[in-house]
DNA sequence: CTGTTATTGTCCGGTACGGTGACAGTTACT
DNA sequence: AGTAACTGTCACCGTACCGGACAATAACAG
């Protein structure tokens, strides 16, 4: 495994601060995924659902801006999500070209747990680490994130297929 | 049941170690094959021509294995690096059927330029922190990545598109 | 009030990519 | 020799992304 390790002449990729923030980053959300599946919902879905719980009644296209998406994305995912009852498509109350998008109580009873599973994944990748060293890490990742320019909560992959159908054979 | 939810102020994606990852680690993913485009090559093909460097003559198959890919893979990369005229293809000494992949001139030229690449966009991203602190980042990065049991140095999203020259524009 | 323009949400078609199965050439084993 | 195993390649297929176009509705000018 720890192959090409040689030391001197130039920094092995495993050394790069980059290479491993986007190993580190696809693995999660890899097994994040993974993990969420057995509830029926990606990654993407559960992100959405989290700010619907914030943002209820609000139009697509509210949506779509707020989580840096195309409105034509949100279709796709409220379709999903519509399909396993987790969101409902109201008629908006002062324009009827938008809907108003609620969360079900399906959705209600299945945050909670997708809550918990983000938690225990969370503390799974995060197992090498003491408290202390965890909240360090994310304050710097924070510091990290804020400088990139992307917003605060906003995945910029978001667009992308969620790594869906990815069981967890391996 | 259990109202342990309090509406609206759980932990927010971006207050989460995983969430946080995942998304610099697209970030990273992104600007850096933003940044290695003028030079013709994805990250994934700097990837393969840094560990070309240190194992020359190899098959195909043998680098297949090193980087964790599957053999098409790596047929359909080394096609590229072959049209850019940055790999060849020779005839294995021992084995007919094999092929012995060299590095040609061009891309020991373009190697150096490819790094210092590397080098900036890592110094880019870990602008707001200091020198020690990148250092304690690298080591917290690295004892995470060794749990999760990937190869060093092997990323796990070579499959993935990750090419793509996604205009830095948004 | 009428007509024009902008917005919302949806659909459709081209395009590219990843993943799978089969295939020729070569080697290794009996 | 004859057969099995391996390497590298190709062709196929299902799917996801991207663009433009569209109906319905709203907002606004005159």
């Amino acid at each position: 495994m720890f192959d090409d390790s040689a030391p001197g002449t130039d920094r092995p990729l495993a050394g790069r601060a980059t290479f491993l923030l986007s190993q580190l980053g696809f693995h999660v959300a890899q097994t994040f995924a993974a993990r969420l599946a057995p509830l029926g919902i990606a990654p993407n879905h559960f992100g959405l659902l989290m700010h619907l719980e914030r943002s209820e009644g609000n139009t697509q296209q509210q949506l779509a801006d707020a989580l840096g998406i195309h409105r034509k994305v949100m279709v796709g995912l409220l379709d999903e999500l519509e399909q396993r009852e987790l969101v409902e498509r109201r008629r908006h109350p002062s324009d009827r070209r938008a809907h108003a998008i609620h969360l079900t109580e399906a959705a209600r009873h299945l945050l909670p747990r997708a809550r918990q599973v983000a938690d225990q994944h969370e503390d799974e990748i995060l197992t090498p680490l003491d408290a202390g060293e965890r909240a360090e890490l994310v304050a710097v990742l924070q510091r990290l994130a804020e400088h990139t320019g992307n917003a605060a909560g906003v995945h910029p992959g978001l667009h992308q297929p969620a790594t869906r159908s990815r069981q967890p054979a391996d």
